[in-house]
Parts: C-alpha cells; structure tokens; sequence
DNA sequence: GCCGTTTTCGGCCCGACTGTTTTCAGTCG
C-alpha cells in the first residue's frame, strides 16, 4: 500500500470513530496521522524496511504504527473491521455532504435506518428528515441540494480550471468602489494542483455591496448563505466561492489565517500560545490581558495583523511564502532564517519538451522556435514523439534524420536560441528504447518516458522503467509516473527505486508542467531533491500558447521547496550544455 | 490517540453562521 491508500484507511476510521461518538481527541490523533501520511516524501513501507522506527513519525504513535504496521503486512485492518460491525461504514460518505456532519450522521442512522447517501436522498424526498428532531423544512431541502451536488461531482477542481473560473470573479470584485484589497486565499493561493472551493479575503470601506456583487454575480447558481461579513455561494460550475470582509486592521492576519494550510495555522496558534499570544483571523492579541475580552481589531490587546510579516514576526518567524504553508518544516526553517529562496518562473532558461507538427503538435518548428525566444530563453528542446506512438505520428530514425535537417536549416535563420535535436522517446514494454542506439547518438538531449502497457505489474514496471533510466545515454525521465488529474491514476511502480537510479545514473526527472499532469507531484519532487535527483521543469507544448503553462510547474517546484540550484533548465546554455556533456 | 527542558498525566486552536432553538448544538473552515 502506497501513502495516500494508508492515509484513506486511517482518515476512514478517524470518521468512523467520531460518528460513533469516540473522543475528539483521538479523532484528531487520526487526522493527525493521515496528514503526516500524505506529507511524506518517502513511501513509509520503504522508511520501515530500512528499519525505521515509525513512531518517530510526528502524529504516529504506537497505535498508529501498530495500524500501519498491519495495513502494510496484510493489507487490511482490523480495528477498522470491527468497528464497521457496529457502525455502517458508509456512513462516512454521509459527512461528504454539506451540513450533515458526525452528529446528525449518527442520528439519520439511527433514527432513520440511513447509511448510504441514496437512502438519506430517499428518506429526505418522502419528508422523513424534516420530521426528525433538530432538523427541519431547511434542513431538508439542504440535505437534497447537497446530494444533488454530490451526484453531479464530488471531486476536486484542477488548478488550471480553478483559475479559469475565478479570475473573472476577482477583477469584478475587485472593481466594486468600497473594495480596498482582495485576495484569494486557501489552497488556491497555496496553489495545491487541485482545490476543493475558493476563499475569498476582502477589506472594504462598507462590506454590504461587496457581499451584494458576490451573490449577485452572473455565474452565480445559487446563494448559500450571506450575513454581515461572509458570504457562500456554488457557481454554476459547482465550484463553492467563500467571501469574508475584514476591518483593514485585520487583513494579515485573514489572510493567513484563511490561507492556511490548517495545520500550518495550528502550528502558529501554539507558537503564540507558548509566547502569551494569541492568533486568530482579527490580529495577534495579548492573551488573558483581560479574560473574556473580545479579540477583534478594535480590542486594546490587539498587538499586529495588518499585513502577514506583522503576525509572522508578532511569533518569531520570518513571512513564509504560501506554497509552503503545509506544516512539512516550514515554521522550523523560518525561526532559523533558512526558508529556502524559491525558484521562480523567471529562472527558467529553456524549455526541454514540446512537441511540433513532426508528430503530434499543431505548429512548426520555427513556429515554436520564434515562441521560446519571445518569452526569453536561451535554448528549446524538440521532443517529438518515437514510432511507437503512431497515432501522433510518431517518428522512426528516417523521418528523425529529415527533422535534423529542417531543424539544423531552422537553427541557421535563428542564432538568438539554441534549437536542440532531441525526442520523446517511448521506453518499450521491455524497457528498450523506441530508437536505434545510432539515432540516440546523435541527440542533444535524450528524453524517455512510459506511453503504454500502464498496467503491468509492478515489479514488472520497475524493472522497465530502471533498464531505461540505466541506458548511457538517457538524460531525463519525463512525466514519471503517468498519472492525469481526474483521469488516471499513476501506474504501479517503486519511484523510491526509479529515483534512487536517477541519482546513481544523473539522470534528471522532469516536473511535466501541464495542469493534467503535474507529475512528478511535489512531495515526489521533495524526495528527489534529497536523493540529490536534478529537475527540469517542462511544458509538454504542443502549441505556442502551451508555454504559458510553465507556471503551474513552478508553483508546484515552490510547494517541494526547490531552488533554481535544483532544477537544471535555470541554467544559462553554456553550463546547461557542460552539465548534461557529463552524461 | 499523541505528546512532553513545565514528561508518564492532563492537556490538546478558534470563531461565524445556520437552523432550530427559548439559550445553543452542530457544522464548517
């Protein structure tokens, strides 16, 4: 079992035990765990087989590594089976919808025979919820709308389509006169590659027209719930929009607070806590100056928060970037001033995979030629597709020599950017490459990566995949682990063993820069890094418009805490050409 | 259930909104 199956396991029994009513606490130790889990860069089955000590795991204790240590010996756990004998265990699923929590959960269950979504849509469409004690016509009707939501999709938005959606709805906000700052906040300015809803911070002179221009709004499909200073909409998409109004005086410490991540923000409240503070989204305030005082922007105990290096300095800490904002060491590296300086879209010196007309690309070489040089670079790499993919129209080594020849012509108009032969070369079922030895000889810069047979078995897969990284000549490993966002997850194969190969070998892996991929993810990206496994970010083009997605990759290089000196394309041609001439 | 130069017990982050309540529990972020 890979991290995120361990962490779906305990996140279904901390639900489990708090429908069934189980201490808070001990609720939250399993959050705690799950989001350990999902932070790790390394597979824990790997930390265990080096022998280590799980409970050593911040949030693992000995119960979690005795779970773990189950699930990953059998596969199954048994705390969880039991415990599904006297509580259904759809009934988590129940929790997925708007307002009904463990609580009401529990009580549709037992009062109403509930436990799966369908029957809680049945049970509320013959009016049995509305007659259940603390529930009622609104309850009800919620109940349906939630359901109907939960139907259409109950997934994550990309980021990429996140920002498509919000973008507009920012800058009409943002026009309203009253309006003085507005920011999105939450995972999307943690720019996570998917987000569940959007998070909307606005100070304004008067919150009132500010809220009206939210629920007003075209693309708006139906109003939540709106008061003095929040507002809830779902807009026709499905995505949910979240808007509060702050006083000025509290908009650092909003934007912090609502930008999260949640457990980066429990991290800071103790910091205060430990410093006679407190934090919450008004300021960081005195704590206990006078019990039961109110703690909001005009309270004498107020201390900072109009911006966020105010709150961030108010506990000892330099700002941290969002991207970072994870509780994955964050807090530690800004008391010690060693946050590292993040890469930037304007590092990149070159752009290492896009694609043409030659296979499966809708523009030319020169096309995509002119493009790079526009945005800057100093060098492109061509990386059309090998034969194996006909239906791009995959190239065989007479069709690549006739390409050499309309790039070298190309090159020869264009001396402002160095134009490298090279190609996205299949690595075969057997781990041989989709090109003869000859050909790869005569490429600047050698790509691989998995286009088929996604389904073998693992041990299968690694094999294949380690015999290409080993090839002498192999440079990157593009899009190592196949996954697309939504639609596919990544193939079955140990990337601890593929990386440590890349290290061995210098052999760099890329971080494919479309939204859909993504891949490798960041807490992967984190794991090479420390394997000292070299980066490069690219855009998997097939059009010049794609470029502009170099972005996406850069903000998910930030979230693995990559520098310019871990990613290889931030290099200028001279020392890129000298550090890949090594290989 | 986890954690600890305030260790092996007694804590564990905080506030707004909703709906159904006569004073607040539950949910959510």
């Amino acid at each position: 079992m890979d991290n995120a199956a361990l962490a779906a396991v305990l996140a279904e029994l901390g639900d489990l035990l708090e429908i069934s009513g189980a201490n808070p606490f001990r609720v939250r130790a399993y959050r705690n765990a799950v989001h350990t889990l999902e932070g790790l860069a390394t597979q824990l089955g790997q930390l265990r087989a080096e022998g280590r000590d799980l409970t050593t795991l911040p949030g693992i204790g000995k119960e979690m590594a005795a779970h773990l240590a189950e699930l990953l010996d059998t596969g199954r756990l048994t705390a969880l089976e039991e415990l599904g004998k006297s509580v259904p265990r759809s009934l988590v699923e129940l929790m997925r919808l708007p307002s009904v929590g463990p609580k009401k959960a529990k009580r549709l269950w037992e009062e109403l025979g509930v436990t799966t979504v369908d029957e809680l849509a049945a049970a509320a469409e013959a009016g049995r919820v509305a007659a259940l004690e603390g529930f009622g016509e609104k309850s009800q009707r919620k109940v349906l709308a939630g359901v109907a939501e939960y139907r259409l999709h109950h997934g994550r938005f990309r980021i990429d389509l996140a920002d498509r959606l919000v973008l507009p709805l920012v800058e009409l906000l943002r026009s309203q006169p009253a309006v003085q700052h507005l920011e999105v906040a939450g995972s999307y300015r943690r720019r996570r590659e998917t987000v569940g809803d959007i998070d909307l911070l606005a100070v304004a002179r008067d919150s009132a027209p500010v809220i009206a221009a939210l629920t007003a709004y075209s693309e708006v499909e139906r109003v939540l719930g709106a008061g003095e200073t929040r507002a809830s909409v779902v807009l026709k998409s499905g995505l949910q929009v979240d808007l509060r109004v702050v006083p000025e005086k509290s908009y650092g410490a909003a934007l912090v607070y609502f930008t999260g991540s949640k457990e980066h923000n429990v991290k800071l409240r103790i910091r205060a806590v430990e410093r006679g503070l407190k934090i919450n989204e008004y300021g960081v305030f005195q704590a206990d100056a006078a019990p039961g005082r109110d703690t909001d922007a005009d309270s004498p105990d107020w201390l900072a928060g109009r911006d966020e290096a105010e709150v961030y300095a108010a506990v000892g800490l330099a700002w941290v970037p969002p991207e970072l904002r994870e509780d994955r060491g964050e807090i530690a590296a800004a008391e010690r001033g060693t946050l590292p300086r993040l890469i930037t879209a304007a590092d990149i010196r070159g752009d290492l995979q896009m694609h043409s007309t030659w296979s499966d690309g809708r523009a030319g070489i020169e096309e995509m030629l002119v493009a790079c040089a526009a945005r800057g670079y100093q060098y492109l790499a061509l990386t059309d597709h090998s034969k194996a993919l006909a239906m791009t129209g995959g190239m065989d080594a007479a069709k690549l020599r006739r390409q050499w020849r309309e790039i070298d012509a190309v090159q020869a108009r264009h001396p402002e950017i160095r134009l490298l032969k090279s190609m996205e070369i299949d690595i075969l079922a057997d781990g041989s490459l989709d090109l003869e030895d000859a050909m790869v000889a005569g490429l600047d810069w050698v790509l691989v990566s998995v286009h088929s047979r996604f389904e073998l078995p693992a041990a299968e897969q690694t094999a294949r995949i380690l015999r290409a990284v080993r090839h002498p000549r192999v440079q990157v490993l593009a899009h190592p682990t196949g996954r697309l966002l939504g639609k596919r997850k990544p193939f079955d194969f140990d990337l601890e063993a593929v990386l440590r190969a890349c290290a061995e070998e210098g052999v760099a892996v890329e971080l494919n820069a479309h939204p859909e991929r993504l891949d490798l993810k960041d807490t992967h990206l984190m794991r090479a890094r420390e394997l000292g496994v070299k980066v490069v970010i690219s855009t998997d083009a097939h059009a010049p418009a794609d470029l502009g997605l170099l972005s996406y990759g850069i903000e998910q290089a930030r979230r693995a805490w990559l520098t310019a000196g871990d990613v290889l394309n931030t290099l200028p041609l001279d020392r890129f050409l000298a550090a890949i001439a090594k290989r």
